[in-house]
DNA sequence: GATAAAATATGACCCTGGTCATTTTTGATG
DNA sequence: CATCAAAAATGACCAGGGTCATATTTTATC
């Protein structure tokens, strides 16, 4: 009658739900880190080790429920249902409803986002903010001598230029476990100052 | 004898040192996530118990481990000790010599980057991932069709674009816990698209 | 129904980061 | 040297994430 599904199958995925909307009433509650995978499954009214049948860590489902969230943002970028043709004005639509969407689930991404991304921002690391620090002084300073915009805050220019750096390294990491070469290595900078030091700017 | 400090204080330095030490070299042959708290102190010879005299967590002796490191870069930029005077000649130094840092203690960064930062890039979430697809893929096409300029990754600019929007998140929850307005939220973006609009680039 | 095989659920168990009351060491004082 | 308070070391202990052999349930087959 359900569908295709046969009994085991759906009450599978009846599981499976249970485990989600506990964790995600809880997470709503107290946030990922206080929430513990037994308190999880005792509200989904199973034994601790099933959860781990459905989902290979507490990450995990983390992951599957933002995915959950951000599949919705899949669908409304579809050109035909109504979005726009061209790929920047889609680009900017992405972002708008990403926008919405946090602001909508706030309550679930409030905790995880303050713990994990904004404290230390983007890493766990307290050194990278010292150094985050560093540069965007450097950044405040080229601003106040007038040698790049000033315009955008100094923060968001110090972290894009320190996530372009991370970037590089990650992705030389992932290819082929080396080091990137030294005479790359001004392209992504370059390419920010440039956009700092651009005569385009609509209120240039 | 030994500067101004007493032995007690000199004994202290010692274990200090040797725990970081010992972390350093663990760290090294097998990886962060891959060394125990236990492994550190056995191999400094202390109680497992003495590690926390110490570091408030293993992670608290990681970032005292980096900011050693990055705190070499501090003093290369001061002025005085030969510095260029120009911000931005600066910001690039500052971003050569943390190349060349990472590189030298490639073998340290190495897992921890590996795990911490690229394979999930700079969050933990799959679902950040999936997003940042969406995203690098609508930037491809709008690189394909001449919207923007092509001389930059794809994916590089998606990073960009998601870092500068969580951010956004990040900056407006710690400043007040709430959400930031919507009309701002092209600001950030728009900056980038600017840059990447832009007929400033050296080969445009 | 009875039986067997596959899927699923279970909770005892392990590992590791972190806490804390207790013991040991240190150095100042008489 | 004896005493004592502060500092530091210790290891028993706890909590939470994750594993796994076993037990239970489901479905298929006769």
């Amino acid at each position: 009658m359900e569908g295709t599904l046969s009994r085991r199958e759906r009450k599978k995925l009846e599981t499976r739900q249970g485990l989600l909307e506990a964790a995600l009433s809880l997470f709503r509650d107290k946030g990922y880190d206080e929430t513990t995978v037994e308190e999880i499954t005792e509200q989904a009214d199973v034994a601790k080790g099933t959860f781990f049948n459905y989902f290979p860590s507490k990450e995990a489902l983390l992951s599957d429920l933002m995915a959950w969230q951000f599949s919705q943002l899949h669908d409304a970028l579809d050109v035909g249902q109504g979005a726009p043709a061209s790929p920047v004005a889609r680009i900017k639509l992405l972002v708008r409803l990403l926008h919405e969407q946090t602001h909508s689930e706030w309550h679930l991404f409030q905790r995880a986002f303050a713990t994990r991304l904004s404290r230390p921002p983007l890493s766990q690391h307290h050194p990278k903010r010292r150094l985050s620090g560093l540069l965007s002084d450097l950044v405040r300073e080229a601003q106040a001598c007038g040698e790049i915009r000033a315009d955008v805050e100094a923060e968001l220019v110090s972290d894009l230029m320190f996530v372009a750096h991370i970037r590089r390294l990650a992705v030389c990491f992932r290819e082929n476990g080396n080091f990137p070469p030294p005479d790359d290595s001004g392209q992504v900078i370059d390419f920010l100052m440039d956009g700092l030091a651009g005569a385009n700017w609509r209120n240039a």
